[in-house]
Order: structure tokens, then C-alpha cells, then sequence
DNA sequence: CGAAACATCCGCCACT
DNA sequence: GTAGTGGCGGATGTTT
């Protein structure tokens, strides 16, 4: 079997697909940015089954689609950009296909209605996942084992990701290129693009939750989401969860149950990988030493910091800045 | 690495 | 009866 390479990316075109959602992976990875300092991506849009007429896509546009299934053997990351309808199931070809590319390795991603092509794959049983907010509450009934979330705008799980509607799949794409290439090279794509380079709070593994500061600051909102953003503010400061539920007004209980149901996680986990996240800015953007880091995320020493940036983001700090580490322009902590 | 101290968090249940 | 709240306990996770 080939080995499959991350960028290699191939991109579900189907009947009756909305062209817009379509169109966002091919817009964001099939343009060549490398002048720019982007990896270059090899993407390929494909179809299923024999027929080889051009596809229909909605306003009655006609797109060619050169590659089949076969593309499915040798991509790294496989897109399902959109469906046409969360009640048609999906042809018992692409379900295989895109099981075996799982199972050979390959990173599996549903944006906005592709979620649903994913789920009957089976691709997210036991998964968190999301889909267009109008879909939701079809998607959690129709598969209980499930996790589904509303609230966020995109959730990575393991080897799959999944948007919420239309464009929260731009969002998703430049965390696709987050992850593999680092925050400085998701900025370059987004700002070439001219969209937010992150409009989400979260990355890696678990739950992006759409916890902007900005979007959320003010009175209105629970007292949850307004204590998520005030430690977002404090992240230096050690900062237990009891102390966020004061700060929202809450028992400790009762705010442990509405964090769970607002984000899908845990205070201290959600915690945890807000200082995450903040490090690995630190570790591309500033000279600080890793215990500097460490502390200014929050986390009290340096082996704490290494224990987490481990295990949600695979490498130690130290070779994490050895690969993501923009050049010239170091910017001090913010 | 390991160990001990400390914190989290979710099922359970009583209460409003 | 239903819905929401919050204390308790202990398995599990985190920090030192």
C-alpha cells in the first residue's frame, strides 16, 4: 500500500451538493500559497461510482471530477465537504471506502452535512462530534452513540474532525493546517484568505469550543462562558475550578454539570488545554525559555507544562519550537 | 521513573 | 409527577 502523506488530501464532490461548502477545501488547500511559506498540497477531487457525467452542483452549476475512489488509497486526509441531504444514505462504496482510509491511517473530516456521511460510516461512534446546527438534534437521534455538540464550531477527535455549518469549515481546514504545520502557517493561509486566523478557543484533540473573549464578554451569556473568558484573561495565574465557580456565582456541582453540557468537557480539562494552546503561541512566538512558559501559561513548572503539551499535542515543547518557531519577527507575550 | 498529597468530576440522592 | 440544585463519596486525574 502507498504510504499516505497528510497533504495528500482528497475531497468528496457529490450530486446536488451545495457548491459553496464544497468549494472551501478546494479554496483553501488546492491554491498554491508556497511563495508564502504554505506547504504545497496535493488535492484530489473525487467522485463515486461509474458514471463519469459532470457532477450538478446547486444553482445548476456542473463541475468535472477527475479522480474516483481509488483516490481514498493513498490520502492522508480525507474530506467530506458537504451532503446533499442528511436523510440520503450515502452509496455503500464511499461508506467502505471511507472506512478502510481510517483504518489505513488517514485522517477522516466531515464539514457542515458530511458529518452525516461520517456517522453512517460509523466513523464517529463513541466520538464527540458536530454538524449544522439545523442537523443536530437529527444527528444525536438518529445515532445515539454520538457525542454531538451544538455549540462549537468544529471538534477534532482522535483521527476525525468535524464542522459545524457552511463556514465553520474554514475554521476546521485551518485547523487542519494548525496541526500539522503550526499556528504561524494557519495565520499566513487565513490571512491571505482574509477570515479570522482562529475564531475558535481550542484545538488538538478535544472540544474547540467557539469561546472567543470577545464574542462572549459583556453580560449576556451564562456565567459559565463569562467565567471561561475571565481565566482566559488570567492565564498566568494558577486558577482551580473552584474558584472559577465562584467567580460565576455557581456551586461547585452545578457548575461542573453546566460546563460539561455547554462544551462537552471538563472545566480542568478545557483548562488545560487553553494552556496548551496559549504555550504553543509562546513556543512560536517568543524566546521565552520552556519554564517561562510554562509559568506564564499557568501551569506551575515546566514538568507540568511537558506532561500536557505531550499528550495533546504529541511532541515535548522544546521540539514542538524546534519545528513551528517563526524566524524573524518574535513577538514578546502578549 | 515513582510516591504521596491534593484536586477533579460525575453518579447518586435528598431537597426544594 | 417533573425540573433544577447542590452535598457526598470515591475512582480517577494532577501536581509536586
Amino acid at each position: 500500500m502507498p504510504a499516505r502523506k497528510a497533504t495528500t488530501i482528497a475531497v468528496l464532490i457529490c450530486q446536488n451538493a451545495p457548491l459553496f461548502e464544497t468549494s472551501i477545501p478546494i479554496g483553501i488547500f488546492a491554491v498554491d500559497r508556497s511563495a508564502a511559506g504554505v506547504p504545497r498540497f496535493e488535492v484530489l477531487p473525487f467522485r463515486v461510482g461509474q458514471d463519469r457525467q459532470p457532477l450538478r452542483t446547486s444553482a445548476g452549476l456542473t463541475i468535472e471530477t477527475p479522480h474516483g475512489i481509488e483516490a481514498l488509497e493513498r490520502a492522508g486526509t480525507v474530506i467530506v465537504p458537504t451532503w446533499s441531504d442528511p436523510n440520503l444514505a450515502p452509496d455503500p462504496e464511499l461508506l467502505n471506502g471511507l472506512r478502510a482510509a481510517g483504518a489505513a491511517g488517514a485522517r477522516i473530516v466531515g464539514l457542515c452535512l458530511g458529518s452525516f456521511v461520517l456517522a453512517a460510516a460509523g466513523l464517529l461512534d463513541g466520538r464527540r462530534a458536530t454538524t449544522h446546527w439545523l442537523c443536530t438534534a437529527a444527528m444525536a437521534e438518529r445515532y445515539p452513540r454520538i457525542q454531538v455538540l451544538s455549540d462549537v464550531l468544529y471538534v477534532e477527535d482522535g483521527p476525525v474532525l468535524t464542522s459545524a455549518g457552511s463556514a465553520a469549515g474554514i475554521d476546521a481546514c485551518l485547523q487542519l493546517i494548525r496541526r500539522d504545520h503550526g499556528a504561524g502557517v494557519a495565520g499566513t493561509v487565513a490571512r491571505r484568505m482574509v477570515v479570522p486566523p482562529h475564531r475558535a478557543g481550542g484545538q488538538a484533540q478535544y472540544v474547540a469550543t467557539a469561546l472567543e473573549t470577545e464574542s462572549i464578554s459583556g453580560q449576556q451569556g451564562s456565567p459559565v462562558l463569562e467565567a471561561a473568558a475571565w481565566v482566559l484573561t488570567q492565564l498566568h495565574n494558577p486558577c482551580r475550578v473552584d474558584d472559577l465557580a465562584a467567580r460565576a456565582h455557581l456551586s461547585r456541582r452545578s457548575f461542573d454539570r453546566d460546563f460539561r453540557k455547554l462544551t462537552g468537557t471538563s472545566p480542568l480539562t478545557w483548562l488545560n488545554h487553553q494552556r496548551v494552546l496559549r504555550a504553543q503561541q509562546l513556543l512560536e512566538n517568543s524566546a521565552l525559555s520552556v519554564d517561562a512558559v510554562a509559568r506564564a501559561v499557568g501551569f506551575g513548572n515546566a514538568v507540568t507544562l511537558r506532561q500536557h503539551f505531550r499528550s495533546q499535542i504529541g511532541v515535548a515543547p522544546q521540539a514542538y519550537r524546534a519545528a513551528f518557531q517563526t524566524t524573524a519577527d518574535s513577538l514578546p507575550a502578549q
